[in-house]
Parts: C-alpha cells; sequence; structure tokens
DNA sequence: AACTATTTGTCCGTATGTATA
DNA sequence: CTATACATACGGACAAATAGT
C-alpha cells in the first residue's frame, strides 16, 4: 500500500499551486519539501515536476530552485514543431495550415493597425524593412512591431510562434531560392499603405505578401510538375 | 565522464523518432533500450519521456509501452487555462484577448465556410443549434463542424483549444448570467447565412455572436460600475 | 485459468554540479 | 574560500499492469 492517489501528482502539485496562490515567479516548495507534502519519493516528485517544465507551469533553475512560470505559448513550439514535422507528406500539409493561420490573423489585424500605429511606429517598420535583405531575423521584428499596437499580448504569441515553427521548418522544403528582393518589396508595399492609412490597401499588400509564401510552398508540394 | 550531450533528452528522444520515421502510433523504443542508446539512466529517461507525455508526443501505457502520440494541441489545455487564470487581473485581460483571437479566425474563414459547406453539414449545425439549449457541449461540436469543410487541422485544433480554455475559466467572471436564448439566435442566424450562401452575411453573423462574448468580458472586468 | 515474460511505476540510497551566503 | 542548500544524475530493487503461453 504505497501512495494511493487518485489525482497524479502533476495535478496535485497544480492544486497546491493554486491553494497558495502563488504567482508567476514565486517560489516552489523544493523537491524534499514536495517529498513529503505530497507523501511521494523524490524520483516521483521529479518526473512531475519536468512535465510541469515541459507545460511552463514551473520554470526550473539549477541550485536555485523551482519557480511558477509566467510562460505563454511557446510551450506550444515543440508539440508542434513536431506535429508539422511528422505529418503526412513530410509536413508540407501542415506547413500550409500554419501559414493560413498566419494569413487570417494578420489580414484581419492590419486594417485596425492602418488607424492605430504611430509615425515613428511606422519609421521604424521602415528601418527594418531597410535592414531585411542583411538581418534575416529583421523578418521577424517586423511582424511583431506591426501588431504591438493592437494591445493584444496572444496575438503577439501566436504570430511569433507561426513565425518559428515556419522558419524551423522551412528549410525542408527544398533550396534557399533567394528572393529576397520580392520579400523586401512586399513588405515595402505594407508599410506605403500604412502610411497612407488605408485599410484596405494595408490588407491587400498583406494579402500579396502570403501570396508568395504559399507559393513557395506549393511549389515544394508538387516539384515534379516542372 | 558520465554522459556529456549538448542536446537535452527529449530532443534526443524527439529526434530519434524523427530518424526512424515513427508515425503517430508506432511504439518507440522501451526505457531500457533508451537507457542504452541515448547512454542515461532509467530515471533520466523516465523524466525525459515524462516531459514528452505532457506535450503529447508519446503516450504511455502501463505494462505495455511507450508509443508515438498525435501531439494533439489540447493536452495543453489545463497549462494555457493555468496561465490565463494567473494572468493580470485574474485573467480577464488574457480572456480578452483570446476572445479576439476567436473572432479573427472564425469571422476570416466563415466566408469560404458559405462557399464550401454541404448541405448535409448544414442540417448537422442546425441539430446542434436545435440541441444547444440543452447539452453545453453542443456549442463547442458547432465550432467544430462549422470549419470542418476548410480542410485546415491547425484551426480547427486552435479554435477548439480556445473554446475549452475560454470555458474553463468564463465560470471566474461571475453568475452564470443564463442567456442561453440568446446565444441561439446568434447560431440560427449564422446557419441561416449559411444557407443563403451570404459569406457577407454569416460574417456579419459571426460579429454580432462574439459582440455578445466580448460584452460578457466587459461587464465582469467593470462590475463596480453597475 | 494460471503462469511467465515484458514493460512501466515507484522507491531508496548516494554522489556530483551549481548557486547563494 | 568555505559551507550550505538545492537541483541533477546514477544504479539497484521491487511493485503493478499487460500480453502471450
Amino acid at each position: 500500500m504505497p501512495t494511493r492517489d487518485g489525482a497524479s501528482l502533476q495535478e496535485r502539485i497544480v492544486a497546491l499551486i493554486h491553494e497558495r496562490g502563488l504567482a508567476p515567479g514565486s517560489p516552489i516548495p523544493t523537491e524534499v519539501q514536495l517529498m513529503e507534502l505530497l507523501g511521494a519519493s523524490r524520483n516521483s516528485v521529479r518526473e512531475a515536476v519536468r512535465a510541469l517544465r515541459a507545460l511552463g507551469i514551473v520554470e526550473i533553475r539549477h541550485g536555485h530552485g523551482t519557480f511558477v512560470g509566467h510562460a505563454s505559448l511557446d510551450v506550444l513550439t515543440p508539440s508542434l514543431a513536431f506535429q508539422v514535422r511528422s505529418g503526412p507528406g513530410g509536413g508540407i500539409r501542415a506547413l500550409r495550415d500554419l501559414v493560413e493561420v498566419r494569413e487570417l490573423l494578420e489580414t484581419g489585424l492590419i486594417a485596425q493597425v492602418a488607424q492605430s500605429t504611430s509615425v515613428t511606429r511606422l519609421a521604424a517598420l521602415e528601418a527594418l524593412v531597410n535592414g531585411m535583405d542583411r538581418d534575416h531575423g529583421a523578418d521577424r521584428a517586423f511582424h511583431a512591431l506591426l501588431y504591438e499596437s493592437c494591445g493584444n499580448e496572444l496575438v503577439l504569441q501566436l504570430i511569433g510562434l507561426f513565425w518559428d515553427i515556419y522558419h524551423e521548418v522551412e528549410p525542408t522544403l527544398g533550396p534557399p531560392e533567394e528572393r529576397t528582393a520580392e520579400i523586401v518589396v512586399n513588405h515595402r508595399r505594407i508599410v506605403a499603405a500604412l502610411r497612407a492609412r488605408d485599410a484596405e490597401a494595408a490588407r491587400e499588400a498583406m494579402r500579396l505578401h502570403f501570396r508568395d509564401v504559399k507559393a513557395r510552398i506549393a511549389r515544394a508540394k508538387a516539384p515534379d510538375t516542372a
């Protein structure tokens, strides 16, 4: 009769966090304390804590302690990346779905961006476009900065997440296809529409941007038709 | 010199799954095999596998073995619900962001649904609306069925995930506010627009639906203004 | 139905690396 | 620099669940 418990250790630890009202960043009882609190061995506690760490519920700092995590949707990254890569057709299908979601979000948001974004932010966006041929990460920063004014933290995290996964899987599509020129043109068109405060033009510019991205995926999908 | 490894055990196990081309459902090496494959002790292997299980990447069946999972995003529901609850203001802000994303996705997709959905599916949607006052889960099934014809698995998972999180946190907003009548009306309006193949009307009906949801959140945000 | 082999679940004890005081 | 507290890692042992003989 070791330790009959209906709920899993993970759930009991989460319940413990809620009961004590621990806010993100607060320290969690140490492993030995959890051992006697939950009546489990060190190994069981460690396995449960590792699972919670994977879920972003806790953060572990070696030699210091375990703390409540304020982590975000970043925990979706390994799961989504795995799903995309192991999907049918080498994940082309999943990649198409992912880009489609990005397009839905960005074309839906760009209208309110056209009205709310400040001129200083527009200048910063312009600077990012100018450095886009040199700095590969400028593209990610561009899309992040674009929707910062919306005040929706979740959207920012989702768009960043999708960008990361796409650029993690994208190399498997085939040869690099250096088309930075077109990419820069597409982004410049978006900024121009925003400067003109033309919501519909901005949305159309965003559609053109994603048209190119989807075309790249379609080429990889059927490379034998050439 | 125990086991020098740059990558974490989790990542190495995932890499191993990809190398062997293991499809969801196929068995992965046993713990003992993983021990010698990765050069780690059983406890370390177990901790890594538990973390992968939390992410939905593997499924463990006691006494049988460990298998590749489907990495469906809904395993992350408790984690994300926890994060939303821990957010500032009791999570009202995060909940508003979440509903906003749902609205972006659904209003963006409903147009192509109006064109592609079959009449039999419309009948099924109608049936769900009719049972919505009795079955609380009919709402979730409605939104899932709605976008099934789009052929985008990621969107389905995201909408289901967000629905689950919202309805897990929503009770903390305040009293239940039994307004099933209005909810049914809103959904019936959507189906009617779809039957007429009127994309713009469907989009407007969807906006009205979310207008009510957002109003509920706004009421909870400032209950003292009454 | 009973036994056995395989596999995961839990536990104990111990040693090591790391950050803080 | 030393000491303490903590997380990390290892190895061995037994219990519980499952599948097949």
